[in-house]
DNA sequence: CTGGGCCTTGCCACGATGGCAAGGTCAAGG
DNA sequence: CCTTGACCTTGCCATCGTGGCAAGGCCCAG
């Protein structure tokens, strides 16, 4: 099977099938003469995996350690169900920041009247500290952003 | 004002006010002999604003809108407001969105007996497609991701 | 055999941020 | 006055996951 259909079976695009492939999430894959890449069903079947994990928000780092697991055949249950609720804690806190953001804006969208004056407690607001948040920073754990852009 | 003395007081680090300048989202900063940047209270009072709006999850990109209205004395409120409660709409989404991944993750956890036993219904449904999320691919309007990577 | 549609590799871009390096500057202390 | 260290300057590279483009090779249908 070409990289194509791969593709289109797994909804993994090429491009991004190459890109595993590269930074050694997959296996490289066979070749045929020409030099065309060459996946069967088991292939495909990871590519769905990996689709999946990305779609629940996990890094592909962390799929690599599912991967692992995965194939694994004596693997305990308990590794892949801890590595799952740990990456819903940080769902969870991701979750929260994003209301104490919304939270925030809603308070100054209300006290603003919106009409065409000029005077705007949110323009007002912003440039006040209120946006709390204490601004650490973090070693990117969290992966998968565009499904959350939208 | 150094860039550095800028840089304490506003809360937004030196690297990032020079990105800021060359990318245009402050006008470049007054320079004193020595070619060091020299700030003052209304830069500060700017910088501010931007690191409040970042804070709250706008793109630079829209900073660079609500500095425009910052800065016009005519502005409506109307316009700000909008604005802001856009914003409130595409986090509310994004908060929908990780809601879905915790749901599922968690029905997937739930059945997964979490002991020493391969089995596990997590690896499994990954797999499938029980992740859901059409896959969609839009251009980068939520910005400020590292306020939600904790 | 030719055309169009695949495939190959490689490089550039995004967004916002950090890091490092080589060199200039400034201020305090000897 | 000179040294030292802390700061500034610019410029380039890396991140992460993805898309895009280009030049060249392959494959199949007409």
């Amino acid at each position: 099977m070409n990289i194509g259909q791969a593709a289109e079976a797994s909804g993994v695009s090429a491009k991004m099938i190459r890109y595993y492939e590269q930074t050694g999430l997959i296996p490289k894959a066979a070749r045929l003469e020409s030099g065309y890449r060459d996946y069967d069903e088991a292939d495909i079947h990871r590519l769905r995996f990996i689709r999946g994990a990305r779609d629940l928000g996990f890094t592909v780092e962390q799929i690599g350690a599912l991967l692992a697991l995965w194939s694994d055949r004596g693997r305990a249950s308990a590794d892949v169900k801890a590595l799952a609720l740990g990456h819903v804690d940080a769902l969870k806190q991701k979750q929260a920041e994003i209301g104490a953001m919304i939270a925030t804006l809603e308070n100054l969208a209300k006290r603003c009247h919106g009409d065409d004056r000029p005077d705007c407690p949110i323009i007002d607001g912003l440039a006040a500290d209120e946006a709390g948040a204490p601004r650490r920073r973090a070693p990117r754990r969290f992966g998968k952003v565009d499904a959350l852009r939208a």
